[in-house]
Parts: structure tokens; sequence; C-alpha cells
DNA sequence: CGTGACATTGACTAGTATCAACCAAAGTGG
DNA sequence: CCACTTTGGTTGATACTAGTCAATGTCACG
């Protein structure tokens, strides 16, 4: 075979494409739905996926756009959220590696996301996915159990925004936090002195509370006051006593 | 064959169970899980199903109580909810025909349900329904939908508890109903004139909108008031001006 | 060292909750 | 049959939590 035409070979039908995801060294191996897969299949759905690099605070999802990508994030956070014509916004989730992005069974994203520090993302266009989802059933029925898990949360969340008071509402905020960072134990309570890095700004966690900035940093402090959790950095809380956060967060 | 080996034969083979539910004239024949079966499959599952009545005001689902029945709503009205310690209560939704209850990844039931007139439902137990999803993989993929669904609104239930007053909840809530209830056109708006039946209580939108009784009776005379309902009797809205009622539920 | 972004704290306000009175409709029982 | 009670809803007066507006503090960065 002629250099030339090997080459060309390889470029075709051996190298790796640039922008494929290098699924191998992923955070989100293990994670959400690509846990479903095995190493084999996944790199075969890989091929139908774009790696994008999203820059800190840039949307790349918005409310009503049409829905022609689904994404899968793979390092760092991403903010979702609603907003009202005015301008008063809230945060319907945080999601960091793993998290699978433009669920939904409308034409359109029912919310947008912007992208809190850099991220990276897998991005799949839907129709490829469809066709994944039919090779690999794994995959839906992953979906599914994703989707339900959702559901059980959400369902506790309109609790938190629906009827709990500021101060429970970051209590339950920090002890949730805790769980999605794998920080607790079977017993669902991180332990005492657990440090908490919370990537998101007081804005942030004013919207996702239903709260205004100045009642978040108001209820920190009276935690702090109370003894029940440190501030050494603004992005960083000691979990000084966790049961006392779920009795607060559960109004027990 | 003697006459009363036929008799047994009836009895095993051909005679229906009197609890198997009647699929051919059920309300939610058409809707929800079922309408993604032909009539004969449909027909065997419904052989794995118990129909039961429920109560006014009976409870027959508790939160965090083991999880051993799904539900699917054929007649009348259910609230599933979600309380604190101290009796404060988060309506988490209405359900009618054709939705199904119990989804959960976990264990334990995340809510709990109550019957608001009297019920009818279809039960069946996890293990029957997890041998359905196998045998009927459609039933799984319009799980997955219905799913999907319910996130989507769940986003927007996140935005009105979080964000919006009592006004917009309620002139949120009056349109949502609306939708539920397939009173609306094309464009998600309904009919000038449109009298809707609200099965539930004050007390129950209260704690569905995250407000008081007193508050949501209030923002009804405020919407009476301002000419954009009537309430002719205490069940039942008359939306006079419906294009009016989108504009302050989304803050336009 | 000045500037800007973000957070905290204080003073005051507003929207909703709470408490209470009142009302209407639907039982209940003598 | 009619007074009495009960239940659910409305309306008013007041309280309180969280929002708004403003001043101050803190930290990173040029």
């Amino acid at each position: 075979m002629p250099d030339t035409l090997l080459r060309r070979f390889i470029q075709i039908n051996l190298a790796k494409r640039v922008d494929a995801p290098h699924c191998e060294d992923c955070n989100a191996r293990h994670a959400g739905l690509c846990d479903a897969l095995s190493d084999d299949d996944l790199s075969l759905l890989a091929n139908a996926a774009h790696s994008v690099s999203v820059a800190a605070e840039t949307g790349f999802m918005e409310e009503g756009a049409p829905a022609t990508y689904f994404y899968n994030v793979n390092e760092g956070f991403v903010r979702l959220f609603k907003s009202l014509a005015d301008g008063r916004r809230q945060i319907i989730g945080f999601a960091g590696a793993g998290a699978f992005l433009g669920l939904a069974d409308t034409k359109t994203y029912v919310v947008s996301a912007e992208a809190m520090q850099g991220a990276k993302l897998c991005r799949f266009d839907r129709k490829s996915m469809r066709q994944a989802f039919i090779t690999f059933p794994a995959l839906e029925r992953r979906l599914l159990e994703i989707a339900m898990h959702e559901l059980a949360l959400s369902s506790e969340r309109f609790l938190l925004l629906g009827r709990k008071t500021a101060r429970e509402r970051l209590a339950s905020f920090l002890l949730s936090w805790a769980v999605q960072m794998e920080f607790c134990t079977e017993d669902g309570v991180p332990p005492a002195g657990t440090m908490l890095h919370l990537p998101m700004s007081r804005t942030d966690i004013a919207d996702y509370l239903g709260l205004t900035i100045e009642t978040v940093s108001r209820s920190f402090s009276q935690l702090r006051k109370d003894g029940l959790v440190l501030l050494p950095e603004i992005h960083n809380v000691v979990l000084l006593k966790p049961h006392l956060l779920t009795r607060i967060a559960e109004a027990v």
C-alpha cells in the first residue's frame, strides 16, 4: 500500500476523532448514564458524541430553544434555571460530573443551562441518542432510574420551597449537597467536621432556595452563631453538628 | 366431562377474577401507562392487577413505608403529599385517571397518598410490575416518557414555589389545572368562559401552592374583583380572561 | 493602592401568616 | 320542622418573616 493511501486509511478508520470524548479517564465514566454500559459499548456510543468545553459563566442551553442536543457533564458544574419575564430566577439544580441534561419530552428545552466555572461536556444530538437507546436497552433502563431518582428528589424540594423557613432551607441545602458530594455515611448524615466546598455564589444559593442573598447570608451567620457550622472561606463550610442540622432541616 | 368438573374448569380458566380490573370500560384505558399496550397485552397485564376502591379522605400510601405496590388511578382524584414533623404539609400533586403512583427508585414510598373523594385504583405489586416491564418493553418506554414529562412540569413548579407571588401562583394553578383537564387549545390557553371544576378544598390548594387558606381565599377574591374570574360555586371557577391570567402567571 | 465584585450587616418595608370574627351551607337531633 | 352544631370559606386586624434599600466589609486583581 502506498504511503499516502496508508495514511489516509489510518486517518479515516483508526485515528481517534479529535473531538470524540476519551471515556477511559472521564470523571463521569462510572456515574450516570455511562455507568450503564461496558467499555466496548461505551466507546461505540462515544463516537456519536462531541466533547465540548464551555467557559465560565457561559450559557449553552436556553429555555424555549429547540432541543437539538443532550449533554452529559464530565467536568465542572452547571446551573440549570428558569426565569420570569421580569428577571426573577429560580435555579432548578446544580449539575456535576455524570449529570445528564436536556431530558425532556418536548421539542424545546424546559430550562436554561450555564457553566459555573469552566465545564467539559459530552454533546449528543437527539437523533443519535434515540438510536443509542434502541441499540443499548440498558441505557434506557438507566435513564428511567435516573429520572425516577430525580422525581423523588423533586418532591423533597417542593416541600422545601413551599413550606420550609429560610434557616430550614439552608440546613437542608447543606445536607443535600453533602449527599450529592458523597460525604454521607449509610445513615444519610455526613460525619461531624466534614468540610463542604460550595462551588456556587450566594446569589446562586438564594435563587436555588427561593430566597434573597441577604437572607442566605443572615441564615449562614445564624447557623455559625449557633455553633452548627464554621465558615472558614466563602465557598467552604464545615459541618460541626450535622445531626442537629438534620433536625433543623426536618423540623423535628 | 361431568358437570362438576366442567364447572371447575370454567372457574379456574375462563371466569374473570372478581377483583381483576375491567380495562375495556376504564377511564384510564387510553391514558398514562395503559395507553402503551394493545387490548390483548393489557388484558394479560390486568391479570397481575387488583382493582381496589378507596373511600373519601382515606390514605393508602404512606411516605417512608415499604413500597410494596404501584397504583394506577382509574376514577376519582388522589392527593400526593409530604409532611414535616410539626404538621406542615406540602401537596406534591393531584392525580386523576391515568396517573401512575408509587414510582420511586427507593425501597420506601417518598410521598403519601389519600383519595380525595372516593377513588378506584389498579394495584400492582412491584415484582409483577418488574416482570411486566420485561415482557412489555413498550411499558418501560412509556414510563420513561411519563417520568420525563413529570420532570418538565416539576421545574415549572420550582419556579412557582420559589419565586412567584400568591396571585401569580393562583393564576398559574388555574391555568395548569385547565391544561390537566384538557380544556386548552393548541396555544396552551383555555377559551374565555371555560368553567373549571376544582375537586379540591381551599386547604388543598393552599398546601399545593405553598400558601395559607386565607391567602388563597384573598387571592381568589382579588382575581374576582379584577374581573378575571367568576366564582359561582366554591368548587367552580369561570375563567373570564384566560390570556390575562397567563400574563399574570408568567409576570409578563 | 485603588477598583470592582461579592458578601455581610443594619434599618426599614411589604407580603404573607396568624389570630379572630363572621358567614353560608349542610347536617343533626329533639 | 326548626334550633343547634359543624364544616369550610371569607374578611379584617395584627404580627412576623423575609424582601428591599443602603452602608460597610473583604478579597482579588490590575
